[in-house]
DNA sequence: CTGAAAGCGCTTACAG
DNA sequence: CTGAAAGCGCTTACAG
């Protein structure tokens, strides 16, 4: 069944394609009320549906944004993306999602096929490895817009978490609870990802701030799959954090995995706080007590920052706009036979 | 700064349009392998990226299907996606994926928006609320693929779960564990979905085939937010079920939500079995007995369906593809209390 | 092996 | 108020 097309429209309206076409862009001052009647009437009668691709090809936009998540696995992001949809709606425009599972090379990929589709900007959580080709979207004036993480050396307006203020929320937290053998656990540091990075070093920072040793050996950056080893390990040592930090949530999952495989009672063995909200926190044994980004508002405020560049009408510098979190008790933090040999 | 197209392409390399096009087109054996250098030297040089906007205007595939969910919060959704996304770029095809919200409004200005922008076909978690649209889509031909959810009186081609014996497998699973009083909680009825109906008839089925009583009270199809209320009457009976199966994952965690709130121990008060997998399943207290679906081969299979249906080689009947899901069995539905009543 | 021409379905100056 | 024409950046018969 052939399509319906603008020009069968206009012939059976008895007008030429600009009417129509202008009609369609609801620039009724261009056209009689009885013209506009008829045009109304042949586009119901014959189900006329614009084609998008065509229109795009002419004006040169396609009300179509790229977002590229690092790891969709994080609930993070999977927020983030909620709230850029919802911005996007509001104006009118549509988001196409790609997952890098963190691999650079898949990341090239999809900036690749997104520009040729014509996408109108991008927002990405970067995975840091393509550092030329961003450098040439910034060149070239491409709006882009970066979320959760940063790339050294590049302007590009960014929206992520206070991660230092985040880390003093965390670490006073426990020490309010009586804490101060305190230990970190975080995805892999190797490729330099700002989260994870800025979290170990505001986690040091306020460690150090508020007197606390701090123990090389409770501070692990591992993969995903390295991290019951790494825990194995830090709490072998001797002395052994009485309270860790969990980095994010596919950090938090993996010690709780940990815990429960290990038979380990939380907090009476150790206290656990971790960033990022789960799912589960309220009803897990205990309760989770957690540092929550706030997801929503960092979505909305990338998609905010897009779109005004798109529409040109932000010409101002490319900034950092850091967000902070809010810690949320639970019962995983809370008082522990450990806690009283802080002071002894 | 102007963007390269094909023509300077051309010019570079001082060929004509139609001869780059043909090796954008991989078609290199319409040029001399002198020419294939050239082209491929400017290309390079200049930087050129084909548009793939006009492309799809002139061949009319846009190589994009849509995806619509009913309702992202699911993680069975989450999963479908990942694996129609992985299905659909090893055909070189991308996803646009939108959330319904299970508002039957929202899908029909998807389905339009996505037609407009000519995806090539669409995979449909339906509403059931847009019986019209859907029919006018399969009259023309458009290819569809249902997933999840059946639309009665429509032949598409859909995917989902064998509910009937999920239902078995959870009722029996029970029965081998000692319950006899048995419940179950789903999301509301009142629209008809596929999976809570036939949950629904699927568990009151085998309940009968195992002689055992059913109990209309411990049937319940409840909007989210209204299953404490329902989980409060339905556990105050005299007698009460001993046993509760969840219809999905969102009930699951509404359950135990109440659980926690409740001070109820589970199994020890209610022993507990939900259909779909939670992340948290196997680190939860006490883990999770579940019907867990085989969410990447359903996805993969819609994926499948669809991509035969535009490339024109299937030509087959619409049908219904059933797939089994799988008893995991967790802590969740052990020994309890109440069992030894069973045979006395 | 290569190029000129027509056309995909729209939009937009421009002329009347 | 309305229409003819040109053009967006590609692809594809077709001619040579």
């Amino acid at each position: 069944m052939r399509k319906v097309i603008i020009s069968d429209v206009a012939k059976n309206a008895n007008v030429s394609k600009s009417t129509v076409s202008q009609y369609l862009n609801k620039r009724y001052e261009y056209m009689g009320v009885d013209t506009k009647r008829r045009i109304e009437k042949s586009i119901k009668e014959l189900g006329f549906q614009a084609n998008i691709v065509a229109r795009s090809l002419k004006v040169k936009q396609t009300s179509t944004i790229g977002v590229i998540v690092a790891n969709i696995l994080h609930d993070f992001s999977t927020k983030v993306i909620r709230a850029i949809e919802d911005a996007c709606n509001k104006e009118n425009f549509h988001i196409i999602v790609c997952n890098a599972d963190d691999d650079p090379v898949k990341e090239k990929q999809y900036i690749e096929m997104l520009i040729a589709k014509q996408v109108d900007g991008l927002i990405i959580f970067p995975t840091g490895g393509n550092y030329e080709l961003y450098s040439e979207m910034t060149e070239k004036g491409f709006p882009l817009v970066f979320i959760d993480r940063l790339v050294k050396g590049l302007a590009v307006d960014s929206v992520l978490l206070d991660n230092k203020h985040a880390m003093e929320l965390a670490v006073k937290h426990l020490v309010d609870k009586g804490h101060s053998k305190i230990g970190i656990v975080t995805t892999s540091l190797l490729r330099n990802v700002t989260p994870r990075v800025e979290r170990v070093s505001g986690f040091v920072e306020t460690m150090n701030k508020q007197g606390l040793e701090v123990n090389n050996e409770w501070i692990k950056g591992l993969e995903i799959q390295e991290i019951q080893n790494g825990l194995k390990q830090m709490l072998s040592q001797n002395p052994s954090p009485t309270a860790i930090i969990a980095g994010n949530d596919l950090t938090m999952m993996e010690i709780l995995r940990y815990a429960v495989k290990n038979n380990l009672n939380i907090p009476k063995d150790f206290a656990l706080i971790g960033v990022d909200e789960l799912a589960f926190a309220d009803i897990f044994t205990p309760s989770l007590s957690t540092i929550s980004q706030p997801a929503f508002k960092m979505g909305n405020a990338a998609a905010t920052l897009l779109l005004n560049k798109i529409n040109k009408s932000n010409k101002t510098e490319p900034s950092i706009h850091r967000f902070r979190g809010e810690l949320k008790v639970g019962k995983s933090t809370i008082y522990s036979r450990y806690s009283k040999r802080v002071n002894s």
